[in-house]
RNA sequence: GCAGAGGUGGCAGAGUGGUCGAAUGCGCACGACUCGAAAUCGUGUUAUGUAGGAAUACAUACGGAGGUUCGAAUCCUCUCCUCUGCGCCA
């Protein structure tokens, strides 16, 4: 039985308009997939054929049963050792056509798995990420009149990283932030967190560790393998995002529809191996095994994801104009998707010492591509049947990466780092902090 | 961590090898009664898959995985979770 769930997209969309999903392949640069869906087709087509011979052979299985029953209640033993074999001879059959039916499902679900979630029609086509489309920009991106220091040498001149005690104790990729930054990082979340409060959002603590069968539900084995830690001994792994836990939590629930849209808001460390493409950077914060994130996600009605979309990443741009901090929108292009997105886009903020954006917040509409594979699903009052939910997340704020922003955005010439109105009264009224004398 | 108890439908809770997709109660929906309501009575009320235009039929599911059996909610093995007590800790 192929369950309607642990997939991405629904498998009656092929069924019914095959060519749709592979225009979509196509508008994704996926096109050595092309053939999967024609393959599909056929293995589907065993895949019910078997389903209904196995059914009749159970039908089949349950009236010997009952059979039995009958004739052993009425002392007939013989007649009922004749159906015995019988149904012995009937189970044989059962269990050759169960195994080649769990063959062909095994297969059925590993092309569905490879099957990309169908993109928004406005997402720009493209191949990578050099395809990416500046949807706006927001505040003016100015340049210093004094050279900007690369940000490690700004946290070293605040006394506010020790690298080189990190690690002696960690490793390459973790820190110490001392101080008036630590106090800046705590502020800006805690900012962050009042923020989305104030948006209407429900704060929530997740837990920091996942099961595994949670840690396979929302990321492939490959992701599994390039991010996550293990606890070692324990069947849990630390989470690379709160979107982890958060989303998890839903996992084969049926939400109440009165519930909906769910709003939240969560607080947690990340842990990343990072052991991908690009690495751990050798110096500074960019790109590290453990940072701290305020994240939103939402889940909603289908028709309700659109406009959720818009908002969550709006209240990021609000967020990061609140602290002055120019940032603009980069709508990513097809080939750039994962292919559990319906659509996604980049909030960067500016760098005055590159003289571009970078990557601060990443918002991704997953329409109900993730909902089917973790089994998230509300009773719709209308139809009266179970649908799945859509599910939205979006970066709120990830300091420390983004304190990169922050300082190069508020230095001034004279060393000092500006703290814009919204985070004084997290930052003991502070206006400035300072360089500390060596 | 140790010991005991337990995991069954939206909830509570029966059921210890066949007549059990599952008593009963609550909840919910519809109907009757009523000027209206409460109470009462009646009917209905799990999910997923397959076939079908549909009504419906069949299959699967009693935490999960495996096993025994013609047949498993029920017996066996492993595992996960929850509760209670003790221990240990912020």
């Amino acid at each position: 039985m192929l369950a309607g769930c642990n997939l991405m997209i629904d498998i009656d969309l092929i069924r019914t308009n095959p060519e749709l999903v592979r225009e979509n392949i196509r508008k994704k640069f996926q096109d050595k997939k092309l053939p999967l869906v024609d393959e599909i087709l056929e293995l589907d087509g065993q895949n019910r054929a078997l389903q209904r011979e196995g059914d009749e052979r159970r039908a089949k299985r349950n009236e010997y049963a009952k059979k039995i029953g009958a004739l052993m209640r009425e002392g007939k033993k013989e007649e009922a050792e004749e159906v015995k074999s019988l149904s012995k001879q009937n189970n044989d059959a059962i269990a050759e056509i169960e195994a080649k039916t769990a063959e062909v499902a095994e297969q059925l679900k590993k092309d569905m798995m490879m099957i990309p979630n169908i993109i928004a029609d406005d997402v720009p086509i493209g191949r990578d990420d050099s395809q990416n489309v500046q949807w706006n920009t927001y505040l003016e991106a100015k340049e210093k009149p004094f050279e900007v220091p690369y940000h490690l040498d700004i946290l070293e001149s605040l006394g506010g990283i020790d690298l080189d005690s990190a690690r002696r104790t960690s490793g390459n990729g973790f820190y110490y932030l001392l101080g008036d930054v630590a106090r800046l990082h705590s502020a800006v979340l805690t900012y962050a967190r009042d923020f989305m409060i104030d948006k209407g959002f429900t704060y929530c603590i997740p837990p920091y560790m996942i099961r595994s069968s949670v840690v396979s539900g929302v990321m492939s084995f490959e992701e599994m393998d390039g991010m996550m830690y293990k606890i070692e001994g324990e069947d849990l792994y630390l989470i690379g995002t709160s979107e982890h836990s958060m989303i998890g939590r839903f996992m084969n629930t049926t939400l109440d529809e009165a519930q909906l849209p769910l709003t939240l808001t969560s607080y947690s460390p990340c842990f990343r191996k990072e052991k991908g493409a690009h690495g751990i950077e050798e110096r500074g914060i960019y790109r590290i095994h453990q940072f701290e994130k305020q994240e939103m996600i939402v889940v909603c009605k289908p028709d309700q994801s659109d406009y959720w979309y818009e908002k969550l990443w709006s209240y990021t741009v609000e967020l990061f104009v609140s602290m002055q901090i120019p940032v603009r929108t980069l709508v990513c292009c097809s080939g750039d998707l994962a292919d559990l997105k319906y659509k996604s886009l980049d909030v960067e903020a500016w760098s005055p010492r590159q003289k571009k954006y970078f990557e601060v917040g990443s918002c991704s509409n997953l329409t109900d591509a993730q909902a089917r594979r973790l089994g998230i699903r509300y009773k719709d009052s209308a139809t009266g049947k179970n649908v799945f939910a859509h599910t939205l997340n979006n970066t709120v704020v990830a300091p420390p990466r983004m304190l990169i922003a922050f300082l190069e955005n508020h230095l001034q010439a004279d060393g000092s780092v500006f703290i814009p109105e919204v985070l004084r009264k997290y930052m003991g009224g502070k206006e400035y902090i300072y360089p500390v004398k060596k």
